[in-house]
DNA sequence: ATTCCGATTGCCT
DNA sequence: GGCAATCGGAATG
């Protein structure tokens, strides 16, 4: 094979990047309207959306695989299950306000609330596939082994993308946090659903939502296991 | 005042 | 697969 071929392929291939990057960077934030329902269908439409953070040079872009949903009182995995408290204000603001709090005391974890003002739902961001800002994930992800294990945790994707607790409470427009539709960018996702991870109250529910077949989820869906052949 | 436990992760055996 | 790390909210005394 020659040098000047391959080298040329790989000019184009990152070129074609580029201008993906450069188009997903042009598209609207979604507006407020998106996140005045509930939390079930916030959740749905939110896999496969892209999801920004910071500008410019700067920018992480990622397209969101995995998210949850947690609602309020009728939810007990919910930290809004007891009504509004000093951690959970944020779930109880209008729909598109920044949720983030710390978990096991070590790791951070990203929510949207969704509904109106007053209705304590969200949706937890867990996972995403990094589209640029690859040196910045990296060097806050020293941990992982490969690309797949850079944002497929709750805990991982803030640390892969600099997300602390300063966001809390404020709204995707006051965070520069950007969520954005991916249509005609990215190839569609098929989404389904699993029981939702690390709960032990509620945890029938299917309120996980993921995109089928993606690597880059937190935990595949479990192999249908088969009856034991006798 | 004390104890328990969690919307997790990474390292150990 | 087990388990420690480490903080804050909630339950318990």
């Amino acid at each position: 094979m020659e040098k000047g071929s391959a080298k040329s392929r790989e000019q184009n291939a990152s070129q074609v990047e580029y201008s993906l990057i450069e188009a997903i960077l042009k598209r609207s934030p979604l507006p407020e309207s998106f996140f005045l329902k509930d939390a079930l269908t916030v959740a749905r439409q939110l896999v496969g959306k892209g999801l920004i953070v910071g500008t410019g040079k700067q920018s992480i872009v990622t397209e969101i695989v995995e998210v949850e949903a947690y609602l309020g009182v009728a939810d007990p995995a919910s930290h809004s299950h007891r009504g509004l408290s000093s951690r959970n204000w944020p779930m109880f603001e209008a729909g598109g306000t920044c949720y983030i709090y710390l978990s096991y005391g070590i790791h951070y974890c990203m929510n949207v609330s969704t509904g109106e003002k007053g209705v304590g739902e969200a949706v937890l961001f867990r996972a995403a596939r990094p589209i640029s800002g690859i040196e910045q994930i990296v060097e806050r992800r020293k941990s992982a082994k490969n690309v797949y294990e850079w944002l497929n945790g709750p805990g991982k994707l803030t640390a892969g993308l600099g997300v602390g607790p300063s966001k809390n409470g404020q709204t995707f427009f006051e965070t520069g946090f950007r969520l954005v539709d991916l249509s005609g960018l990215v190839p569609p996702v098929e989404v389904v659903t699993t029981a939702r991870i690390g709960i032990t109250k509620a945890a029938e529910k299917p309120w996980r939502f993921l995109a089928r077949h993606s690597p880059y989820v937190s935990r595949a869906i479990p192999a249908r296991k088969l009856p034991t052949q006798v």
